[in-house]
RNA sequence: GCGGACGUGGCGGAACGGUAGACGCUGGGGACUUAAAAUCCUCUUCCCGUGAAGGGAGUGCGGGUUCAAAUCCCGCCGUCCGCACCA
């Protein structure tokens, strides 16, 4: 009998083991079904926590299971190794961001190797390093050649101290997150990708992805955000600025004789001219730019407008005229930046009208007879009846509306059309730490490629970061080239890439990595697409959009045939901890606290400690547990098992010590039944059909993702062999738990099946498989019911027959209180599980 | 406001419409030990019943369908998440 089992020895050992046998590198040419299981790939933060782990753990399990069952694995891991947090290290400590980046990527690497993934180290790659981020820019210049990038001026969120643009999570209550000033709207020609050009196509595809999450589907739906309508146009009773029309979009048609009034955006080309004559005009426009853009603001806002004095006529009708403002509430960038106003049954119209004493009119109802119930508190917006319509009156919502685009399309004066909410993806950035954009802007020939033969165009490592702005338009050299196309003096693109662009392909890398090319489509297609996804629910929406807009974009240009990358997406939860603050208010790490009976103390000082919420672990909160420090203390394995065990996956996970030393506990029991020696003589059926059962139990909660019951599962395996006398069952019972615990406790694994003496790694040995005869017991627990209430059970033999199965539960003394002497009106049997008497 | 998810013991959570509370944590009792740790055994939804037998209540609340509802339907209440002036 050996003693406890010592993971901090074992871990390593077979940690090197499988490194030295190349365990889980990917043959991309074997004949095995192949199986692609992917974790989004993380940031290189420096440290790696439990959240981290859990994420990884889960795909680890779904990798080694699937190995076992005979598939060639493909398990890759990777760094997300661009972004800000580089550069504000380099501000704040003069590091230089790759620096920084590669020594945290080499801290990372090591945390990830002690918690023993079967990882394919040998395609390890980090979107930083040259050799990625130079064919990304080839495959931008794919996209550029292929009409799909184009530039143009947009409005930002600019910080005028630090001199770059903030994305719109860095602006907090209308100052920059970091410099503290306020925040400036700034027009700057950026990058697009046209994503909106395949709006309709990822709304479509959305149907196809059957193991996405109900939730992630819904999300992307209203992000891409469709929605059918009328585009037509007002004639302006006199033009402006030589403009005759105001063009409006609308969903609601039907609703055009309850108008009241025309509204244009701040930024509308009308407002614009009326602005540059008209003071008071220009100052509403300027007002309308300084409101904030954050949702509080956005809520509290008040509809304001400004009466232009101008007048359209309705196009059904050219007596009626209707008033044009300039409106805070209309945006220019969804349909045509201008709107006619319904203030019956539009909740922002109605809000408008009531400020400035425009008519409110019904002209929708539940029933006809309704047609002049004035509108109340609220706009209607439910469809119903047309009233109060003219020609419509007394057709439905949708036939209205239908009718009202045939007739604007015979006339001429609109046509139905189609709006999405997507908008193109500006991927500029005026930072350093990013991929370059492979551009050359010439003074006469324009935006310019740069040739494929001077990829990649690298960083300069020669760069400062004591004062704002982007260092590399500061460098003095780097941007001065010359012309690709005209040999005359030219700048280079100073922006790099969105962050989003470089984790839009990087499942494709892995699975393919030629040095003179992004990918080998032949070798890609092999993989792809990623048959598991798992990764956190906040990528719901960009990085799944943007790598799979990617990929259609790929499939468009003849590189790679797939339309989806992700066949199935996870989402797996957080893990979140208890928060402790002093009484100061400062927040204390779950190190500096102990418990002290139904209270917390601080272990330095005795005073009492505040337990806070459970909340997702956080730098600023102090209650991140990070990964090392439970490795060390409990071994890789009980970690793991502790980080499956307690929550379906996709919940959140509190962390706890009670937990984690459970976990561990476990780990000992194995270690325990492995090595318990006794005669391997004899069956035990009963044990047998319950390690026949658990087989197939696992298996079937792992196929589903579901880690917890699979855990509960064998608990109760290790449990029932714990307790069974010596047998050759039990033997065999035991080598199969060693089998089944092996994805998510594979040291453990490999160490039990070494003192059992087996041959070869766990890592390679196929997985148990069942046999359906052993699922089922002779005998059976009937429930026996009364008027559906439990009142007994009896174990009778399997297949027992309907009468006989009455006669039994009749005979239950039970049974026979409960009735009373009365006689059963009715008998419901359900073989081989219960029997309910109706009295 | 719109959309989505969820609501079960002290806690995390199990439960093809068919024995609610598997499994884990916590807690109680016990064994081993000079003692402790570790380990093992055992109990642990609540109420009545000394105990056992037995009975009652019970899956957010109120209805309904069904022989039978945590599960299906209708209406509320609450919590969490996402989007948000998208015409």
């Amino acid at each position: 009998m050996t003693g406890r089992f010592d993971p901090n020895e074992a871990d390593r050992r077979w940690q090197a083991r499988w490194a030295e046998e190349a365990c889980f590198a990917a043959d991309s040419d074997s004949d095995k079904p192949k199986t692609y299981v992917l974790e989004m790939f993380p940031y290189p933060s420096g440290r790696l926590h439990v959240g981290h782990a859990r994420n990884y753990t889960m795909g680890d399990v779904l990798a080694r299971y699937r190995r076992m069952q005979g598939h060639e694995v493909l398990h890759p891991m990777g760094w997300d190794a661009f972004g800000m947090p580089a550069e504000n290290a380099a501000m704040e400590r003069g590091i230089h961001p790759g620096t920084w980046t590669r020594s945290n990527i080499a801290a990372m690497r090591e945390q990830l190797k002690r918690l023993g993934f079967a990882l394919d180290w040998s395609r390890e790659l980090a979107t930083c390093d040259p050799a990625y981020y130079g064919h990304e820019q080839a495959l931008f210049l794919d996209l550029f050649e292929a009409g799909l990038v184009y530039r143009k001026e947009s409005e930002v969120n600019w910080d005028p101290v630090d001199m770059t643009v903030l994305a719109n999570e860095q602006v907090i209550d209308g100052r920059g997150w970091r410099s503290g000033a306020p925040v400036e709207r700034r027009k700057l020609a950026q990058w697009f990708l046209k994503i909106t050009d395949f709006a309709d196509d990822l709304l479509e595809g959305l149907k196809t992805l059957d193991q996405w999450p109900e939730k992630v589907r819904v999300m992307q739906e209203n992000w891409i955000g469709k929605s059918r309508g009328l585009q037509f146009r007002f004639r302006l009773t006199e033009p402006v600025g030589g403009t005759e029309d105001v063009e409006v979009f609308t969903t609601r048609p039907d609703t055009i004789f309850g108008a009241s009034f025309v509204a244009v955006a701040a930024d509308h080309p009308i407002a614009r001219s009326l602005a540059a004559t008209d003071a008071k005009a220009a100052e509403f426009v300027a007002e309308c730019k300084a409101g904030g853009t954050s949702a509080a603001e956005i809520e509290t806002a008040e509809k304001k407008g400004y009466a232009t004095g101008l007048e359209v006529v309705h196009p059904l009708d050219p007596e009626w005229r209707l008033p044009v403002y300039i409106a805070n509430f209309v945006l220019m960038d969804y349909g045509t930046g201008a709107i006619f106003g319904v203030p019956g049954h539009d909740h922002r119209d109605f809000e408008f009208a009531t400020q400035y004493d425009l008519p409110i009119q019904r002209v929708v109802a539940a029933s006809s007879e309704l047609a002049s119930e004035p509108i109340g508190e609220e706009a209607a917006c439910s469809p119903g009846i047309a009233v109060n319509s003219r020609f419509l009156d007394g057709l439905t919502t949708t036939q209205a509306a239908a009718e009202i685009i045939r007739r604007a399309e015979a006339a001429g004066w609109g046509h139905g059309t189609v709006q999405y909410r997507l908008r193109d993806w500006g991927v500029s950035r005026q930072r350093y730490w990013g991929t370059p954009i492979p551009i050359i802007r010439c003074p006469s020939c324009g935006p310019v490629p740069v040739p494929r033969d001077q990829l990649p165009v690298v960083l300069p490592e020669d760069v400062s970061f004591d004062s704002p702005g982007n260092p590399l338009d500061r460098h003095p050299s780097w941007k001065h080239v010359k012309c690709p196309a005209c040999g005359g003096a030219a700048m280079r693109e100073t922006d790099t890439f969105d962050t989003f662009v470089d984790s839009s392909w990087y499942f494709i890398r892995f699975a393919s990595q030629p040095t003179d090319a992004p990918f080998d489509r032949a070798e890609a297609e092999k993989w792809l697409p990623v048959a598991q996804y798992i990764g956190g629910v906040e990528h719901a929406i960009l990085h799944l959009l943007y790598a799979r807009f990617w990929t259609r974009a790929l499939q468009r240009l003849g590189k790679l045939d797939m339309a989806e990358p992700f066949n199935g997406l996870f989402t797996q939860g957080m893990v979140t901890h208890e928060t402790y603050r002093a009484g100061d208010g400062s927040w204390l790490s779950p190190d500096e606290v102990k418990r002290d009976g139904d209270d917390w103390v601080h272990i330095e000082d005795g005073h009492p400690v505040i337990a806070g919420r459970v909340e997702k672990m956080s730098k600023s909160k102090r209650n991140v547990i990070d990964s090392d420090t439970i490795v060390q203390r409990y071994g890789a394995d009980a970690a793991r098992w502790f980080l499956l065990s307690d929550s379906p996956p996709e919940r959140d996970l509190e962390w706890s010590e009670g937990g984690i030393e459970g976990a561990s506990r476990f780990v000992q029991r194995v270690w325990k039944l492995a090595n318990s020696t006794g005669t391997d003589d004899g069956e035990d059926a009963a044990l047998g059909r319950k390690l026949h059962r658990t087989i197939s139990g696992v298996s079937d909660a792992i196929e589903a993702l579901q880690f917890n019951k699979a855990v509960a599962q064998l608990y109760e395996l290790a449990s029932t062999i714990e307790k069974a006398r010596p047998s050759a069952t039990r033997a065999d019972a035991i080598r199969t738990l060693v089998l089944l615990i092996a994805p998510m406790a594979p040291h453990l694994a490999e160490e039990c099946w070494f003192v059992l003496g087996r041959e070869g790694l766990v890592a390679n040995a196929p997985w148990p498989s069942f046999d359906p005869a052993m699922l089922v017991d002779d005998q059976v627990t009937l429930a026996v019911q009364v008027n559906g209430k439990l009142r007994d059970t009896v174990t009778a033999p399997r297949g027992l027959d309907r009468a006989a199965a009455e006669a039994l539960a009749l005979s239950s003394e039970n049974v026979r209180r409960q009735l009373a002497g009365a006689a059963p009106r009715k008998i419901i049997v359900v073989p081989d599980r219960l029997v309910n008497i109706v009295a």
